[in-house]
DNA sequence: ACTAGATTCAAACAGTTGTTTGATACACTT
DNA sequence: AAGTGTATCAAACAACTGTTTGAATCTAGT
């Protein structure tokens, strides 16, 4: 192993990443992430023993990145009251998803694991989805004031969670109107929006 | 032109909606539809003029059916107060999505066509996206008492939207947990949750 | 019965796919 | 300088893709 060899492996890594992520795993061909990469067509068979052995490599590494996401979303919310947990839950997650430049890939990555699932799906629902979504129950069993496993806490969680996956990246929004664009700014009014839309619903539901 | 042509050109049709819905244009081959539907394999170029022809078919016949949705929900508010509206609109559209067995694949073709996208998505946009939302803006509009353009109005018809959206099928929640099951029952009480949700938030937007 | 047009079929087409091969170039140790 | 193991490369591989072809089959009109 030289110097060298770890940099084609690397270029190969991050070509497949950026490829799979804007057109899935069939669309894609070893041909293009290769002529992506400036290496040969058997380049991808040396370092990852296939097209699938590349793909798994690149999950991997954006299995990690959202794991690191939902920590710091738990982190920043740590010691305050619920209601400023899901805030912090939603605006870490809106910021990371359109916010950090190079890590953008990975939200696209994944919402298209998700839409068109390839066998390593189960993995990202027990090492991501799972944990993410136990984190926002428990917010949610907090702010409804009801245990964990009432059936309302579940529909609320998946209130917020499908309004703040709807700020990925997302073709028919950009199609629809240039007034969806994500910015900065309009990425802090969308936090502020659904983070007030959501509480407001919650406390109904919790209501008589 | 006979009774049997029609037929064939038909079984055609309706192979190629299921398997274009559950695993998207570029992953079902001629062969596949073909074998489906009991045909030779030249029979979709002959009748269709190619793969992609087919596939137009497909999609007009869709967006025929989600223009009937769009119309269903509009009749079901007719003349009714704006919160029975939104209601309304949210469970003819839960209804349709999982209820009606012999075109549940066209909800399916459609999640994919948006998150997978064709040429034909701008087809989908214009005759489908479009009235529809802005039908939802309008109820918005009048919810929130404030004109149509304004940004609260967007987001809210936002929220909305993809609560219903979130219901469709979808690999992760099928593979997360039997509770997440649709059934008619289920289906009532998630159109009570999202319209009570989604009003209680709206409410708030509204206030000062 | 015969023709004309429409439909079906097996076979083959050219292009692309992921993967394999065997030779070659390279860096390092002995 | 010879040897060793790793990495790259052009070329070829078999399998599969959508489409075309030309003959065979069928139906309807005269």
């Amino acid at each position: 192993m030289k110097a060298e060899d770890q940099e084609t492996r690397g270029r190969l890594l991050s070509a497949g990443a950026r490829l799979f992520a804007e057109h899935g795993f069939a669309k894609v061909t070893v041909r293009d992430i290769c002529r992506k990469a400036v290496a040969n067509v058997a380049a991808v068979n040396y370092h990852f023993g296939g097209k699938v052995g590349l793909y798994d490599e690149v999950l991997q590494a954006a299995v990690r990145t959202m794991q690191s996401t939902t920590e710091a979303a738990r982190e920043a919310g740590a010691q305050q009251p619920p209601e400023q947990q899901l805030r912090a839950y939603i605006g870490v997650f809106l910021h990371r998803v359109v916010g950090s430049g190079h890590d953008s890939w990975i939200h696209q990555f994944m919402l298209r694991e998700m839409s068109d699932p390839t066998p390593a799906l189960d993995i990202v629902i027990e090492q991501v989805i799972k944990p993410r979504m136990a984190y926002l129950c428990g917010i949610m069993a907090e702010l409804l004031g009801c245990p964990i496993d009432d059936p309302r806490v579940a529909r609320c969680a998946m209130s917020v969670h499908v309004q703040c996956l709807s700020q990925m990246h997302n073709p028919v929004a950009s199609r629809m109107s240039p007034a969806f664009e994500r910015t900065p700014e309009t990425l802090d009014a969308m936090t502020d929006h659904i983070a007030r839309f959501s509480l407001a619903g919650i406390r109904d539901i919790a209501g008589p």
